[in-house]
DNA sequence: CATGAATGAGTTTTCATTCAT
DNA sequence: TATGAATGAAAACTCATTCAT
């Protein structure tokens, strides 16, 4: 059994069940079986732990988004694409969803966690300015497009995991279908 | 100067910076510039505090919403008057959306505070449904349009907030069109 | 309504529930029906309240074993009246014997209130000796008759409080009796 | 260095001098020499310290008693065996005995200590019962019997323990002469 | 290397006392 | 003069971190 892994699940689980301050050191220890020192010898501290979580789990995020998307797809099938892989993501990891989005404060998050959480954004903003010079997306700033899109789908996902809608694929066909209409022009 | 008045307000900037847990009661009474006592005489605990706050801005943002609205308007118009009533919302009260969407855990709401807040999204569950019906928005669960566009307000509030993307008028009417263009049929 | 009375009444009731410590003066002006305030007129503090309540039923305690004692009664009668007396006040005022007998801690009285309690055990003594010189009771030190019967006086009023013997005339009278029966020669 | 001993023996130390509420956790902590957080690894509460406590010298004082008591003693010699065995423990234990008898409240003591003190009492009862019955002793309420003879030797350990009354073999003898003269037959 | 008991600074909460009304 | 809201020091209790085993 990996020691460190089983920590960071017992963290994720925690951080997004209670947050940050609401989760002891000592809880998380019991969660991963370990020894309460145990987590001082992968992580130097508690702030030291939830940065390294939220590091491994923004990376694995724009890993399961990005990693081998085909370069050439039509704009339709792209932002299908993206979607869906994002549902994936989110229906594996609903924890980590949740944590990265939802029970994440600023005040906590180091520099490097915040660069990490840039870049990614930055990569972002890049495809949908692309989209939107190539007059497939409406003319609005990319940071709207980029934030109403993200917020519109994690509203979703938090309807999905608070069972006050149904996780069909009917369901998760209409939510693209209507961010779909409203960024295309 | 009214104590109480000035213990919400010390309460709703300290959760919404930090969430429950990391706002300590002392932090809240200095912020406030009251003695830490003080705000054991009018909230039982500080369980009781986060849930006084939450019913104010709940209650607070439906009367924001509703009051007064008219009964007859077109659909489109009735979407622009809520929109627009939710960002000057937003616009005045940018600490009390961040609270309520984000900083604000189930674990310490009590039943009267889930009540409220169950309440106020079923009105708007049935708005939704009346349009649906009507053939004015999209065939699709209530839950679905109120959960997508909810979250899609609130994430270009969160960029607003954040600075990565300026408030302007323009934004904002780009924002609600896009939204309309969501969900209408 | 005279006021210092209600206080004292009041702290007498709740010392003896809950001991000085565990009652608040918060609690004993809301039984007095005062405001907290108030107690600080007729107490420079809480220490001060009880070494009055403590002088003020040490006295009445004295007062009503002690005034009018016929001077010239044979022992046997004189043993009668003093423990009649006794258990009259402590009929009486249960909650006096109580709070001066089981919750007194010596930590908080002061020099006051000891002088007090030793000047009326002394009279006791000085009693209990007489008898002793003229050959009525036992040849034992009179600090040791006295101890004895006080002792069990308390015990079995404590009996009578905790309803663990139901106080009647005959047990009262049993219980005078076997305490004279072990201390006459 | 067994930590839980510690922190009962300063325990008992604290309470018997100044009550339960007069003794803070940091003085039994700095007296047991230990962290004030050590001792809630022992203990859930402050309540749950003094209950244990209070359980802890019930049943040695019970055991000191009761173990081992021959059964077929003659009735003064069982009384003399009883109150010699009480001496011994007031005087190895004298904060015991003050902290069991005189410092104690029943309004923090919870139902296991209530019962535990209750089940030794009746012991007690039944013991002077048998007696009773047997003509040895007088015929009152075996309870009347109890608290007179408990009182007694309390109050006369009190005086010891203040030094009112050297604590001599002819004193305790003495105590113990009288209290059998008052009850036996 | 792994542990979890021990710690004390920090947290929530209480309460004796003050003081503006 | 009487009040009770306000206070902050002190209480009970928690928890991130250390360290002996």
């Amino acid at each position: 059994m990996d020691r460190k892994e089983a920590i960071l699940v017992a963290a994720l689980e925690l951080f997004s069940e209670r947050g940050f301050h609401g989760a002891t050191v000592a809880m998380i220890a019991d969660r991963a079986k370990v020894g309460a020192g145990t987590i001082y010898r992968y992580f130097a501290d508690k702030d030291d732990l939830v940065n390294a979580l939220f590091q491994h789990w923004k990376r694995t995020l724009a890993e399961s988004l990005l990693a081998d998307l085909p370069a050439d797809l039509p704009p339709r099938r792209l932002f299908h694409e993206l979607w869906h892989r994002f549902a994936e993501f989110s229906r594996d990891n609903p924890l980590a969803l949740n944590f990265l989005e939802f029970h994440c404060h600023a005040s906590y998050l180091n520099e490097a966690s915040r660069a990490l959480s840039d870049g990614f954004r930055d990569r972002f903003l890049a495809m949908f300015d692309e989209l939107r010079r190539n007059l497939v997306i409406k003319d609005v700033p990319p940071q709207l497009t980029f934030a109403l899109i993200t917020g519109a789908f994690c509203g979703v996902e938090k309807a999905f995991q608070a069972d006050e809608l149904a996780r069909t694929p009917e369901a998760e066909a209409h939510a693209e279908e209507l961010c779909w209409e409203a960024i295309r022009r």
